[in-house]
DNA sequence: CAGAGAATTTAACCCTGTTAAGTTAAAACT
DNA sequence: AGTTTTAACTTAACAGGGTTAAATTCTCTG
């Protein structure tokens, strides 16, 4: 009985296409473009069948959300392994999201509700900043052995120091000064690291 | 001939209540919820007045938002001139920020797009952004003398350090939880401040 | 009081997310 | 194989959004 089987290869098809007509559109032409009736009319399809894949459109970009956080701790994660010296696991961690930012700046605009990008889901937010198995949490920790408490604060400040610059730079500069705005990051990232040290 | 004076008054109050009207409702109920349509409700105007005073929507949000930064800017004015210490004028400027965006929500979030909000125009943000007339570049080429550039620079992550601690602030945290927010902030603003010294 | 001008509204256009009802196509059963 | 059930999909509509042209009402002037 493959027809079961082919039917969900089917679905899942459907769905990444969804996600990825989305983050097309958005690349091109930003969130604000972004429709369920454009969308549907790539896929060729009606708008009501991307309600088979989700609940809202606001649910769909909270997997689009997901994605990009999912995708950003697995590289934290590799990261944490690949470098003993905890201050340079932090400036790659950083590096990563700049990188990450570049590349997919639809992803990080969902991420982050940026340039018109707008999903409700605080959830994931949370998720994301939470401590539990976080491993930046874990490389502050081992910067600077205090009171989980201590470390909670300062993984706070992180967080936001990182998201500023970027979101900031993302918003104000064009693309082609993205280069140039880099190793501003990167110092103030390094001299962030330096304070705490 | 006060009748043209009187069509003047008119005029000022009616735009004065539209903008009234949209950070009422952007309060209550967020900037997703601010139409066109319900501010023509409120004021007990049709819907295209609105046009009569602002060319669009996104006119309306650019306004707020001047207002907004053209506030922020004449309250570092003051800081500048009431202290001397370059140290404490800068701690105060970001406690004047900080206040600004607990006090007046609805205009913080159209200040940066944020929970919703969505204003187009950039041109405010490279206004505010700008080093001409600015006190806090300024004091932190006082705190800091070296070339122009690295001033910029600096000042630029002041402005990121600060805009991601709100944003993220207001962004993840419940209302309540602002108060214990704040010394982390003030913290983590002190620590820049010392590190650049 | 009639007419010119400004002020305001009505109605429409085209967009959006979303849903109920109807239709077509595919699978299952006799 | 033909009928029936069920899954897949589309059409049409609702409620609401920004915006604009045309029609209307009001106000002031001569």
């Amino acid at each position: 009985m493959g027809i079961v089987e082919r039917r969900e290869r089917l679905r899942n098809q459907v769905r990444s296409d969804i996600v990825k007509t989305a983050k097309e559109i958005a690349r091109e032409d930003g969130w604000t473009a972004v429709s369920i009736r454009k969308i549907a009319e790539v896929i060729e399809y009606s708008p009501p069948i991307l309600y088979e894949y989700f609940e809202s459109k606001d649910k769909l970009l909270e997997a689009i959300r997901v994605e990009g956080f999912d995708f950003l701790q697995a590289e934290f994660v590799k990261i944490k392994s690949h470098f003993r010296n905890p201050e340079k696991q932090l400036s790659e961690v950083a590096r990563c999201i700049w990188v990450f930012s570049v590349e997919n700046p639809e992803i990080f605009q969902v991420m982050f509700n940026l340039e018109g990008a707008y999903c409700d889901s605080k959830r994931v937010y949370s998720h994301a900043m939470n401590i539990r198995d976080n491993p930046v949490w874990e490389m502050i920790a081992v910067l600077r052995p205090k009171s989980g408490e201590m470390v909670t604060k300062t993984y706070y400040e992180w967080w936001c120091l990182t998201y500023g610059f970027i979101s900031i730079t993302m918003t104000t500069q064009p693309r082609y000064a993205f280069a140039q705005a880099e190793p501003i990051y990167m110092e103030g990232v390094r001299r962030f690291i330096k304070s705490i040290m």
